[in-house]
DNA sequence: ATGTCC
């Protein structure tokens, strides 16, 4: 099925209104880039989001896109929060899969020499794969504090410290997480599992800054050349997985009662003022809240283990938290459209908030430069700090992209990966890697995915975020 | 992403 898209300019394209779309499609990406996203099914869930009750501006696709549960991953969609609905694909199966990025004092040398104790004092004190659990024990009343309360409840229990909390987006809790509306299963598997890695893309990843873009962003965000960081991406686990599951089956039911036609299942949605679209809201809330109390344990966690096998002394080390985003979260936000300021509920499916400088949401520390922005690459090329622009605000509800984005399947780069050695080929670039599930190397070697200075050079030229630093990966570990 | 099919 081929669709017209209009130029726009080097980075955008109109996806026109046709048939049930209530706004037109409105994708970021190059001349390479829009030739692959025409193959794919993705302009069709572009398309289909459009079609959505109550939104705002256009349906969106960052220069990650691909396809998704419903909605693109790579996506960006607002609704009117009084006529507009929420879905549940929206999301996605990992609600708040996020990154954090700490800076040290340390450099590369100091590393260097000791980097295999390092990655594997990184995988044996930090559980990873599917089905991780054990490094919090969890009470069920803690576990309900952790949904209410977010990074808080991790400081409060020795997992990082007070400031930690000001550099996360929403100060690591979204308000209105209620424990009541998230299932027993999820609270079961929610239980074990705080503190864990996962699988997947998830990884923990010392690193190295290789280039500065931006010398008075980056000396605000404390980043110079040289310098040793930790990035973590991990999400809300078992549990955020079966609260979406949860409710799509809720909405799935609930939708068929509304008065439009879907045009994919997947879509399943309530309107935001409903009981459903509230509950949801709520466990989703709770979901968020545990992933960024997951993402400020393992910080800790990971601070611990250098500590441990360098020898050296936390005011040696100086690991302070950057920042830590969404990248996959529904919100509500104020927006100006039109010139009128209005309410919405920002659905951020695989794309990162950029507010710039001066918005009240971005923490006092960075108000004056903007809202970092922290997009991982793939485990074997780069990872990259942005700065948050006037431009996404006005354009994409303040989002950008949020990493490189697939361009083979699992299964595709399974078949591509067959007789390789995946991990040797990242050690001969100097990247060592430990993981634990039987295919993960394969299936997140650096060719299943876009270049991610590609998806980047994107956003910048487009002025959704602004290049402030570049990381180089040193060592990696894998779910 | 996910106790990758309760």
């Amino acid at each position: 099925m081929t669709r017209e898209l209009i130029k726009i300019n080097d980075y955008v394209w109109e996806l026109p209104r046709t048939g049930n779309m209530r706004v037109p499609g409105r994708i970021y990406a190059d001349g390479d880039m829009i030739a692959a996203i025409r193959q794919e099914d993705t302009l069709i869930q572009v398309a289909n989001v459009a079609s959505l009750p109550g939104i705002l501006k256009a349906s969106m696709a960052m220069p990650d896109v691909h396809q998704g549960y419903g909605f693109p991953i790579g996506g960006v969609a607002a609704f009117d929060w009084q006529d507009g609905i929420v879905s549940p694909g929206g999301v996605g199966y990992d609600i708040n899969c996020g990154v954090r990025l700490a800076t040290t004092r340390l450099a590369e040398g100091d590393v260097r020499p000791r980097l295999e104790d390092l990655v594997n004092g990184l995988y044996r004190n930090i559980p990873s794969g599917v089905g991780s659990q054990g490094s919090v024990k969890l009470t069920e009343r803690d576990e309900k504090t952790v949904l209410r309360t977010g990074s808080r409840w991790a400081v409060e229990n020795g997992f990082g410290e007070e400031r930690d909390i000001e550099h996360t987006e929403e100060g690591g809790v979204l308000p209105g997480a209620d424990p009541g509306e998230v299932s027993d299963r999820a609270m079961l598997r929610g239980k074990k599992q705080l503190g864990t890695l996962g699988s997947g893309n998830h990884f923990l990843e010392v690193g190295v800054v290789d280039e500065i873009y931006d010398d008075t962003v980056a000396r605000s965000f404390g980043l110079y050349e040289g310098q040793v960081t930790l990035m973590i991406h991990t999400g809300s686990r078992g549990l955020g997985y079966q609260i979406c599951d949860d409710f799509l089956a809720v909405m799935a039911r609930h939708v068929q009662t509304l008065p439009f036609d879907l045009p994919d299942r997947q879509l399943s949605c309530a309107m935001i003022q409903s009981p459903q679209g509230q509950r949801y809201l709520s466990a989703m809330a709770c979901a968020a809240n545990y992933a960024w109390a997951n993402r400020q344990i393992l910080m800790h966690l990971a601070r611990e283990v250098l500590l441990n096998v360098l020898h050296i002394s936390p005011r040696d080390l100086a690991m302070r938290l950057l920042y830590d985003v969404c990248h996959n979260i529904a919100k509500k936000e104020e927006h100006l459209i039109e010139g009128k300021r209005r309410t919405v509920c920002v659905h951020r499916k695989g794309a990162t908030r950029s507010f710039p400088a001066g918005h009240p949401a971005v923490c006092a520390a960075y108000r004056s430069v903007g809202q970092p922005v922290l997009v991982p690459g793939d485990m074997g090329r780069a990872s990259y700090v942005l700065v948050g622009t006037e431009t996404a605000l006005a354009e994409t509800f303040g989002s950008t992209c949020h990493g490189a984005g697939r361009v083979l399947s699992r299964t595709a780069a399974k078949k591509a990966a067959k007789g390789r050695a995946i991990y040797r080929e990242l050690e001969d670039k100097g990247i060592l890697v430990r993981w634990t599930g039987r295919g993960t190397m394969a299936e997140e070697m650096p060719d299943a995915y876009k270049d991610i200075s590609q998806v980047v050079a994107v956003v910048h030229g487009a002025g959704l975020s602004r290049k402030v630093a570049r990381l180089r990966p040193m060592a990696v570990v894998k779910g």
